[in-house]
DNA sequence: GCTGATCGTCAGTGTAGCTGACGATCAGTC
DNA sequence: GACTGATCGTCAGCTACACTGACGATCAGC
């Protein structure tokens, strides 16, 4: 006779809302120890990531497209500019604002990481073989549809 | 031509962790909302069933069930011995406990709390009408199998 | 040139939970 | 029956985190 703790069904008095976050923890662990090697946390990745793909942004706009507060970013870009993953740089086109750009080495920790990340994911995700994980994102994207910040 | 905004795919960009958080908050809104009349919260509902459903518990046992420090049920207690939620008595076989155990009151407010809980949990489940909730349930408690804290 | 808004910055505030210590009490040992 | 080590509830202090509100500098529109 197997234990269900397991694989099976959680106790029926856990809550939804619990179920999720554990959940979301799970992988947040994941993720952390994935980036560990890195010295990035996922909220700078995501920054780096965001800054290589396109032109650099002013820290308000990235401030923004991360949906973290201004002063907030402050301090963000501050710490990513000690590890030398990016540069602040005057805009010629508004002196008001600090262009923000990745380094070389910022680029290559960002790609370096998000594959890390990615399998860290994919760790996640094997847990439950039969889920796609396509079809999970969009699951969580229509549950969260909703939510604002 | 449909936006493809709702209901469809995430932005490939947006790493899973951050859709999971984003669903889980998205829960935890609904949650807060349907809690607010009862003026208690997730954690605090989760005490008051806990306590109802079987014998008074002292603090120490009640923080280990639900996983919080026993520094901070001090002030969980406090909080929900001054709403009359519950009451505090000292264990007569062991005189460094508190036992604590629910009032009449807090045993209206759990049962109330807890309907109105289930409630937002269906409308947010409702957004993924093709999903089955206890499916989705253990699904969530695969995925989360791992976690320790 | 004025006026109101925006940018980056910083000091201060607030919140949440934890660490480490305390006295009181218990259980086991001699 | 005294001693030892562990447990219970409590509290002060600390840490981590993000936010509020203010500041000077700069911009855009009139």
């Amino acid at each position: 006779m197997a234990t269900d703790d397991d694989s099976g069904s959680p106790p029926p008095a856990f809550r939804l809302h619990y179920l999720l976050k554990r959940a979301h923890l799970h992988l947040a662990t994941l993720v952390g120890q994935a980036l560990e090697p890195y010295g990035v946390d996922p909220r700078e990745l995501a920054a780096l990531v965001l800054l290589t793909r396109g032109d650099a942004l002013s820290q308000q706009d990235l401030a923004r497209q991360l949906q973290v507060d201004r002063t907030t970013m402050v301090a963000m870009v501050d710490r990513m500019e000690a590890l030398e993953l990016v540069r602040r740089r005057p805009d010629p086109a508004d002196r008001r604002k600090n262009l923000v750009e990745p380094t070389d080495h910022g680029r290559r920790i960002g790609a370096d990481a998000t594959r890390a990340v990615d399998s860290a994911e994919q760790r996640f995700l094997a847990a439950a073989p039969e889920l796609s994980g396509p079809a999970f994102r969009d699951l969580l994207w229509t549950l969260g549809r909703d939510f604002r910040h």
